[in-house]
DNA sequence: ACCTGAACACCGTTCAAGT
DNA sequence: ACCTGAACACCGTTCAAGT
């Protein structure tokens, strides 16, 4: 039943049928090893070794993701997606900013799955045109909606963009993501999100 | 009148200063040519590229500078003691919250000498004992006393310290220190130093 | 004392050879 | 079609051998 045999009409189609399933079984196992490993070494970690410990070629690893961005966004495509379904359901239910700090929350959190992340995502704004900074486009499109609906409620300064937003939030998630400072990253995100706020001298504009 | 020959008393004095005066000029040759690599390429440049271009052996480099943080110490101890020094002196002629942020501009300016040095400088908190570390705490401290006397004027939220403020600042530094955002330094340092501001419940406390 | 560079153990990336 | 791993051009780090 697991293995069955390829009939005389369907041969060619079938082998192409069996070599795309054990392209797509490498491509997923390759994916589950390199959630393992970037959860123990960070971003940075040896691509090589993520092979190694997949058990399959350098050169399998690189064709199916030719850039170490691209494994990157493979592994982050989901819960790129999950922010971004989050900032709808907040838009819908909360005060608009409330909903966006409690989102950039969601966000800083997310960057800390991995070491290194949140400098990879600041990073994006250096090379725009990464597999990883396509996906991260829908991301940042989300938070800027997020940020028009809390200034237009005149809660959030106008003279800030939504790359300002992420790339502050990103910024706040690397430097608490590991060391003394990880205790501190809510209070720095508190710190952050009043700098956000309508300055003091137009509290009466 | 450059080249004294040795008498004969003093041998192997001389010989012994002469070496070290032939070890102090690789330090300072290397030192030299490690501000020319690193102003091109960054902090992670190739330390093997340094020493080629120093003419020097890849030894010569590592027994002067054993480790990437002890050449960038090196590099950066008199910048850390302009910046010192310029503590002091805002101190003693700007009012308080002033004095903390005109010095905060100018970290984030000396933190973009090299490319990739305000992120070495944010990370320093997470290996606390590197050479570069140590000659960074003087920064730091200067940094804290500014926010202290400002605190203590009732300008500054008194929830933040001395590190808060110091990566904040090194982090917005490494966000703008390339790409379309450089041109926002100045505009975010200004959100962040709002966000450092008492709260605005507090305004009447 | 100090300098040198080969040696070692790694990388990322490419690509001819296999199936 | 896809996989493999040797080959290439780099790293950082160490250390025996030179002067």
């Amino acid at each position: 039943m697991t293995a069955e045999p390829p009939t005389a009409t369907s041969t060619s189609a079938s082998v192409a049928r069996d070599r795309r399933a054990d392209a797509r079984r490498n491509y997923e196992h390759i994916l589950a090893t390199a959630r393992v490993v970037l959860a123990e070494q960070g971003v940075q970690a040896s691509l090589r070794d993520v092979a190694r410990r997949a058990e399959v070629g350098l050169g399998t690893l690189y064709r199916h993701f030719p850039t170490r961005e691209a494994l990157l966004e493979a592994l982050l495509r989901q819960g790129f997606h999950r922010l971004v379904k989050l900032a709808d359901t907040l838009a819908a239910t909360r005060p608009p900013a409330a909903a966006l700090t409690e989102w950039l929350r969601e966000l800083a959190a997310g960057a800390g799955t991995y070491q290194g992340l949140p400098a990879s995502l600041a990073g994006i704004m250096h090379d725009s045109d990464s597999a990883l900074a396509a996906s991260c486009a829908a991301l940042q499109s989300a938070g800027a909606r997020l940020l028009e609906r809390a200034q237009a409620d005149g809660e959030i300064r106008p003279d800030v963009t939504g790359t300002d937003v992420f790339v502050l939030t990103t910024a706040v998630a690397a430097l608490t993501e590991r060391g003394p400072l990880a205790q501190r990253r809510e209070h720095l995100l508190d710190v952050m999100f009043d700098g956000l706020r309508r300055a003091p001298g137009e509290l009466f504009g």
